[in-house]
DNA sequence: GCATGATCATGC
DNA sequence: GCATGATCATGC
């Protein structure tokens, strides 16, 4: 068979793949694979190795195109409603072996061997299609901007450290800001054996966020890049400062000023009432425009959070999170949850307080939750899906306010299950009928964390 | 003064 | 119309 590229030749290889665009792999391969069926995740990366580019799928700590350097990489893509292009998932790199990771300077890592530079493949993904008639949209070579990959190297030695301090099978998404260490692999478990610590640990890919693949999306597809301000002006400073350093030192010098004082200090006008204003006083403090999002948050996929504490340090409110649906809470396992999902996010906590009737400005803090609060959280969900999926959520009805049996406060330190809903009849439909009412639907719940644990775990420590 | 159920207000 | 951050109302 006549050769299709040169394989040593990196813009041979290039130009290759560019021929992918706007094309299925059933327009690209050969008919050979129509006898096949195939499905399920990665068979589309394994089919357009084998098929197109016409080379055996490997596992090997170097990169696939190892002559040239060069990593091949195929990812899902959905569609906005204004046509933009979003990753539909993380982009899941190469598995972290534990036992050899710890003997690795960043350089001399598996992570940087094999994707220092990498061959992206974005298909439109959908689910009502075969797979080999998935669009391929967007195919390009990607290098790291110097900057993000002072944050990459980071998030390596942050996920390194852990794992020497025998803390890998407590590793989360949340503990990095671009590159993640995700579990990889096995419904049932797939485990591994981790250094320093008898304990097996899951088995973890390294992995880019979906965030930060939302920017590679926008870099590689041309973008108008207009709608982000960057934090980090220049390459010097974050060498010297990890990002968490850089945002704490924009916001310091405003620690123990008044709302009042910090507005008049940075010179501009904001509504005070408005919905927004503490989301426009951050990014004001940030040097971010209005707006704009703050690129680096994006990337990093960080949920900030405002709390406004009483004099007595308890946040006025507890932390609400999106409502959830009945009917899909009670199918999710608790890997692979929403609520989980969540809660493995790096948070900014950005903390007010009322003293004399005044708001002050206390402090900001970046959070992820702790594996053992992450366990606590989960006895809530596991009860809660288990009230949900028996028809028990209402517990008594007195004077018509219909008194649940979800978990709540007492139940636990970490969180609780209230409603979340503009009416009492803003409901979501449920899997089995509450044997109390009846009642077929049920207003919409959703996960809280409870202010006393916003207080003690996050704002005290 | 807090826990819990209920709901408001804004913005997209 | 709904998601989200914010807040209220009642009872103990």
């Amino acid at each position: 068979m006549k050769p299709l590229y040169n394989k040593s030749d990196k813009q041979s290889v290039l130009a290759f793949a560019k021929k992918l665009k706007n094309k299925t792999l059933r327009e690209v391969c050969d008919p050979i694979i129509l006898k096949h069926t195939y499905s399920g995740k990665g068979n589309f990366g394994q089919i357009l190795e084998k098929y197109y580019f016409q080379y055996e799928p490997n596992s090997e700590s170097e990169a696939d195109f190892n002559e040239i350097g060069l990593e091949l990489k195929s990812s899902p893509l959905k569609q906005l409603k204004n046509k933009e292009f979003r990753s539909k998932e993380r982009l899941v790199l190469n598995i972290i072996n534990y036992l050899e990771v710890v003997n690795q300077d960043f350089t001399t890592s598996s992570f940087w061997k094999k994707n220092a530079s990498i061959l992206l493949v974005f298909y439109l993904y959908n689910a009502n299609q075969n797979l080999l008639d998935y669009i391929i949209k967007l195919v390009d070579e990607w290098n790291f901007p110097e900057n993000d990959l002072e944050i990459i190297k980071r998030d390596w030695e942050t996920i390194k450290k852990k794992i020497t301090d025998g803390k890998a099978h407590e590793l989360s998404e949340g503990d990095t800001f671009y590159l993640g260490a995700c579990t990889k692999g096995g419904k049932g478990g797939n485990e591994r054996l981790q250094p320093n610590n008898t304990l097996p640990a899951k088995q973890r890919a390294y992995s880019f966020k979906q965030g930060y693949v939302n920017h590679i999306i926008a870099s590689i597809a041309n973008e108008a890049a207009g709608a982000y301000g960057k934090l980090i002006k220049s390459s010097t400073e974050v060498k010297k400062k990890s990002l968490e350093e850089i945002v704490l030192s924009k916001f310091k010098p405003y620690y123990g000023l008044s709302v009042d004082q910090i507005v008049k200090r940075l010179g501009i006008k904001l509504n005070v009432n408005a919905k927004s204003f503490y989301a426009s006083l951050t990014k004001a403090i940030l040097g971010v425009e209005l707006d704009k999002e703050v690129e680096e948050f994006e990337k990093a996929e960080i949920i900030v959070k405002t709390v406004r504490l009483k004099e007595n340090n308890l946040p006025k409110e507890d932390i609400s999170f999106p409502t959830f649906k009945y009917k899909e809470l009670i199918e999710e396992a608790w890997e692979t949850s929403e609520f989980k999902e969540i809660l493995e996010h790096k948070f900014l906590f950005v903390f007010f307080q009322f003293v004399n009737g005044q708001l002050i400005f206390k402090k900001v803090k970046f959070w992820n939750m702790p594996y053992k609060d992450i366990l606590q959280a989960k006895k809530v969900w596991v009860k809660t899906k288990a009230i949900v999926s028996s028809g028990g959520i209402v517990k008594k009805v007195v004077n018509k306010i219909r008194y649940t049996n979800f978990p709540n406060k007492r139940f636990n330190t970490v969180s609780h299950v209230r409603p979340h809903a503009q009416k009492a009849n803003d409901t979501y439909p449920l899997p089995t009928k509450d044997k109390v009412t009846q009642l077929n639907e049920y207003t919409k719940h959703c996960f809280w964390l409870n202010s006393s644990y916003i207080r003690d775990e996050i704002y005290l420590k």
